[in-house]
DNA sequence: CAAAAAATCCCCTGAAACAGTGAGCTGCCC
DNA sequence: GGGCAGCTCACTGTTTCAGGGGATTTTTTG
C-alpha cells in the first residue's frame, strides 16, 4: 500500500512515461506527437484512430498514460476510459476534447479518466496536465467551478447493448419501427422492446428527446 | 468596373484592414483578438459575442471584415453570413468553426461568406485568409476537395419563421403536441399544422428524422 | 456448468403523430 | 390596394408510438 503510494506520487519527471494518443482526426494525433515530443521524459510509444485500435495499442505497449479524445464513432472516448480503467486500472486517462463540449467532461471523469485537455492547450498546459495526471491527481484544463447541484446534474453515459445501438442509429435515421423490423428480419415486438428499453436508458419519453439525449450522448452519428 | 477591379485586387499589405470578431466563446475572441493584434496591417475595431451583437457593431464601425463563428446560439453565423451579405455586400466575411463541422463550411459559403478558418489556425493561416479574402479570392482552411456530386448532397440551410423555431425548440425538449398548445396558448391544430411545415422544410418524414435534421443544422440548442 | 445478460417474441389500450385539405386573419412591401 | 408571408384554426382519417404486462430462447461470462 505505502509502496504503491510511493509509486504513484513520486513519479520523477526524469522517467519515461510511455504515451498512447487517440483520435479520429490525423491532424490532432500529430499536432499531439509534435507537442509530446518537445516534453523530455515522454515517448509516444503508439497512437490510434479509434477505440479498437487503441485497446489493441494498449494491450500490446501497456503504456502508462493514454490521451484520447472524447468524441469518436462507434465507441467513444468515454467508453473507451471506462473499459481501459476496468481491465487496467493502473494506466492513467486524460480526456480531450474541443471548446464546445464542457458537458462531456464530468461524464468522461466520472468514467474513470484523470484529466481532461482542450484540444487547443498548450505545450505548457499539456505537461502540466501529464505531470499532474501521473502523481495521481486530477487534472482538468478549463474551468469547472460547478456547484453541488450542477455536478448531480449531470447524466452518466448511457450503456447500450450492440443491437440497442444498432436500434437507435435506425431509429435516428428516421426509420419506424415497422420498418426497422424489417430491416433486421425481426419481429415489430422485438423492435419495440428494444426502443422501450432505449426510452428508459436515455431518460427520454418520446421519440423527440430520444433522439436529442442519443446525439447529447454521441451515440447518434448525423 | 475596373476601379472596383483595382480596389478589390490590389489591397496592399500596408491598409488598415478593420475587423469584427463575432463568438460566443470569451476564450475564443481572447485568442482571436491577440493573434490578431500580431499581424499589422489588421486592426481589431470591435468584437461581439452573438449576431444581434455583431450587427450593431457593424452598422457602428463599418469594418472591412467580419469573422465570425458558424455555431451560435439564436442566430448562427449562417444566418449572420446571408444578412451581412445582403445589407453589406462589400464587407467581407470569414466562418469560423470546430474540426467536426465540416459539413456547415459550404452551406456558409453559400450564404455569402468569403472564407473559413478552423478555430486551430495559426496566425499564418489566418494572415494568409485574411489577405486571401481581402484580395477578392477565397479561403478555405481545410481540404474541401468535394466531388459535384458532394456538393450537390449538401443541404442548404432550410428557413424557419419565429414561430416556428419556437415550435422546432419545444419539440426537441420534448414536449408533445398538446404540451406545446398549452404553452403556447394556442390551439392542438396550429402547433400540429407548424409541426407539419417543419417537417416538410428539414425534409423529415418524423419525429426522429426532424430532430436529427434540426440538430445538423443548428436549429436545436441541446 | 450455472448464472447473468442479451435478444427474441407476444398481447393490450390509449395517446400521439402523420397525411391531406381548406380557410380566415394580420401585417408588410411594392 | 393587391399580393404575399406568416400565424391561426378546423375536420377526418390512418399509422405509429408509449406504457403496461409477461415470456422464451440464445449468448456471454464468471
Amino acid at each position: 500500500m505505502e509502496l504503491l503510494c510511493l509509486l504513484n506520487l513520486n513519479w520523477s519527471p526524469m522517467d519515461n512515461i510511455k504515451v498512447i494518443v487517440v483520435d479520429d482526426h490525423p491532424m490532432v494525433i500529430e499536432g499531439m506527437k509534435a507537442m509530446l515530443n518537445q516534453i523530455r521524459s515522454v515517448q509516444v510509444c503508439a497512437f490510434a484512430s479509434n477505440a479498437y485500435e487503441a485497446l489493441d495499442k494498449v494491450n500490446e505497449h501497456l503504456p502508462d498514460l493514454v490521451i484520447t479524445d472524447i468524441n469518436m464513432p462507434e465507441i467513444s472516448g468515454v467508453e473507451l476510459a471506462s473499459k481501459l480503467k476496468k481491465d487496467f486500472p493502473q494506466i492513467k486517462i486524460i480526456g480531450m476534447s474541443t471548446f464546445n463540449e464542457r458537458s462531456y467532461i464530468l461524464q468522461m471523469m466520472q468514467n474513470g479518466a484523470d484529466g481532461y485537455l482542450i484540444k487547443s492547450a498548450s505545450k505548457e498546459e499539456i505537461e502540466e496536465a501529464i505531470v499532474s495526471v501521473m502523481n495521481g491527481k486530477i487534472y482538468l484544463s478549463v474551468d469547472t467551478a460547478m456547484t453541488t447541484q450542477e455536478r448531480r446534474d449531470i447524466k452518466t453515459q448511457p450503456v447500450l447493448t450492440r443491437r440497442e445501438k444498432e436500434i437507435l442509429q435506425l431509429i435516428g435515421d428516421g426509420l419506424t419501427n415497422p420498418q426497422i423490423a424489417e430491416k433486421l428480419f425481426i419481429s415489430l415486438n422485438t423492435v419495440d422492446t428494444h426502443r422501450k428499453n432505449l426510452l428508459l436508458k436515455l431518460d427520454a419519453n418520446n421519440t423527440a428527446s430520444l433522439v436529442r439525449q442519443a446525439i447529447y450522448f454521441n451515440l447518434l452519428y448525423i
